[in-house]
RNA sequence: CGGGGCGUAGCGUAGUGGCUAGCGCGCCUGCUUUGGGAGCAGGAGAUCGGGAGUUCGAAUCUCCCCGCCCCGACCA
């Protein structure tokens, strides 16, 4: 392959395009591989979509050479199926919905369970014909609210999307494990650096679910990693220690005090230090020591609303993501003014947990942080407008309905694993498996006969791969200053060949290198124009990364050819009979 | 959906009531130049996001609409 500049259709910006904020979108942008149709939709142009066929290749040989099968669905789908899982509707807005000329419902598949599940029904009916495993190519679409970055969330993206069948819970679990290894191979094999982290709290009884990322700090996933073993999670799934009972004997009766002015926590850890009636003997009172109770509606997805109270120690905040990972499929909202007026005895403000709790007088339930164990002593609302309540001891003065796991996770926190140090990181999703279990093969039926000639239903597992993320994953992790730095597998060449100077030489001379490279399977990338000063050439050859440069030019005079690595920067020159060899070996190391 | 910002040539931008809308990059022609985004000369390219209004006069002020970007909400 050679893909002459001088006829290439690509064009170069100088400078960074105005609505471009992240690495890999100003650098795709500028370096003309990819153009922006509309919000979150792309054209991949000539050098794009080289890089972009290049992981698409990567993705769809590891898939096959974990003996996977390929096929490729419709993007345009039809209604019914999403209307027998729910998702027509629990889909809501980030569904494309489109009409046929007879008014027919069409979705545009953001995902495609209900399809796989399907077609495996109509085709398989026996346990023999189990475990099988297929999976697609495709464009998927979401009507996101607001895609952003570029390549890396738009409303159109390719998703390799597999599904696994399995009889019963070990062959799901063995199928994923395969996906597991064939995504380490797959994401090695691009040049990303990830981790797995698992996607899903355990203590909420989920199936398995782990997510790879790319960590970068534009990455809209956060995560913690510990720093003494190898536990990591998404910041959703991490498990919050529960220390140990405290001692109650010793703690005085529980005493309700005024405390005016002391609408925030600092006010009111400010009053209890500086009176001496209330401070405490040993240390003095820390946010940490008060319990912060936060009340949020819940609609669930038949529209009911249902209050629900959390508990919180007072240095940390209710996370709604955490939040809505546990209530998922339903969504909180903080609570508003008419909520309040809607339950008179929550005193905004002043709310603890004497008020709460489904067998109070509110009813309404009340869920606690795992460090809310039972002995350990709180200041919290005592229910009236400026009064709190001192030592008001959990399992002693008071017990919640539950224990939910929500509040932020921060830097330092304790590892669930080990009892290390976590630390805090951001990172793009570039895959996510996933062991879906019964809930789409039970929504539209799918069962086969077992040995004993029984119907069971069968088990599912999912697994996506952004395709085109990835090329954005990339870019967003192997870049510098100058451009993009392309790992070679992806790279849309393998050698930018730079021919420069006034005389025919060096184009004549650059020309039969590249014909000779070509010939030996050498992806070269010419920038052939005549009339281009060497510094455009020399800046181009930066911004689109293509990972060996190859300049003929000022040397040639002397029988030497130099060759750059785009990375490092180290430059060598090389007497012109060795370079066809020196090449091929540096694009085979 | 909430908050903030922005919309002037392919790209980046100047222009806050006044004359023919200015500049850089890119593009075209000619000459020169050829190891780090070259020089000179000439040129093409803009319904100033759209509509309505105020005014002798609107890119500029007012209103409505549309679109884009960022943060948040949302996003197996």
């Amino acid at each position: 392959m050679i893909l002459r500049m001088s006829t290439l259709f690509l064009r170069t910006l100088r400078d960074d395009p105005a609505d471009a904020e992240v690495p890999s979108h100003r650098l795709l942008v500028r370096g003309g591989y990819v153009r922006r149709v509309a919000p979150g939709v792309f054209t991949w142009l000539p050098l794009g979509f080289l890089v972009y066929r290049n992981v698409e290749a990567i993705v769809r040989n590891e898939m096959d050479a974990a003996g996977f099968q390929e096929v490729h669905f419709p993007a345009m789908l039809p209604r019914e199926p999403y209307e027998q899982t729910n998702r027509w509707t629990e889909y809501g807005d980030t569904l494309f919905r489109l009409k046929d000329r007879k008014g027919a419902d069409y979705l545009l598949g953001p995902t495609h369970e209900e399809m796989f599940t399907l077609l495996v029904k109509g085709e398989y009916s026996s346990y023999k014909d189990l475990p099988l495993v297929i999976y697609q190519i495709q464009t998927k679409f979401r009507d996101e609210a607001r895609p952003r970055a570029g390549i890396l969330r738009g409303r159109e993206f390719v998703m390799k999307d597999s599904y696994s069948f399995d009889v019963d819970d070990d062959g799901l679990a063995r199928s994923y494990a395969r996906h597991r290894d064939a995504y380490i191979a797959t994401f090695e094999r691009l040049g990303l650096d990830f981790v797995i982290v698992s996607a899903m709290s355990g203590a909420m009884g989920g199936s398995a679910s782990e997510e790879f990322l790319a960590p970068t700090e534009v990455g809209e996933d956060s995560f913690v990693r510990c720093t003494s073993c190898d536990y990591a999670a998404n910041v959703e799934a991490v498990v919050t220690t529960a220390p140990a009972d405290a001692e109650v004997s010793g703690v005085p009766a529980a005493h309700v005090e005024q405390t005016p002015d002391t609408p925030t926590i600092e006010t009111l850890v400010d009053l209890a230090n500086g009176r001496d009636d209330l401070a405490r003997a040993d240390r003095p009172w820390t946010a940490a020591d008060t319990l912060k109770n936060v009340l949020f509606m819940v609609t669930g997805t038949d529209g009911s609303r249902t209050p629900l109270a959390v508990g919180v120690p007072g240095d940390r905040e209710v996370d709604l993501k955490r939040l809505e990972a546990v209530l998922q499929p339903g969504i909180a909202t903080v609570f508003e003014e008419a909520d309040f007026v809607a339950h008179p005895s929550l005193v905004k403000g002043y709310i603890g947990p004497g008020a709460l709790g489904e067998a109070s007088a509110s009813g309404v339930r009340y869920l606690v942080d795992p460090r809310v164990v039972s002995g350990t002593r709180w200041i919290t609302g005592a229910n009236e407008s400026g009064r709190h309540v001192f030592d008001l001891v959990a399992g002693r003065d008071f017990s919640a309905d539950g224990v939910i796991d929500v509040a932020e996770v921060r830097e330092g926190d304790a590892c669930p694993a080990c009892g290390g140090q976590l630390t805090l990181a951001r990172g793009i999703e570039i895959g996510h498996i996933f062991q879906l279990g019964r809930k789409y093969a039970e929504a539209l039926d799918l069962k086969v006969l077992d040995e004993t000639g029984r119907l069971v239903t069968v088990t599912m597992g999912s697994y996506g791969i952004g395709v085109s993320r990835a090329v954005a994953a990339i870019a967003e992790q192997s870049h510098d200053e100058r451009g993009l730095i392309w790992p070679r597998e992806v790279s849309p060449a393998d050698i930018h060949l730079i021919a420069t100077g006034k005389s025919d030489e060096a184009f004549e001379a650059a020309e039969v290198i590249a014909t000779q490279l070509d010939a030996v399977g050498v992806r070269v990338l010419f920038d052939d124009r005549r009339g281009v000063s060497p510094g455009v050439k020399f800046n181009d050859s930066e911004l689109l990364g293509v990972p060996t440069i190859v300049v003929v030019g000022k040397r040639l005079a002397e029988g030497f050819i130099e060759i750059k690595d785009r990375r490092t920067g180290d430059r060598e020159d090389v007497p012109v009979a060795d370079v066809i060899e020196v090449i091929r070996a540096i694009v085979a190391a």
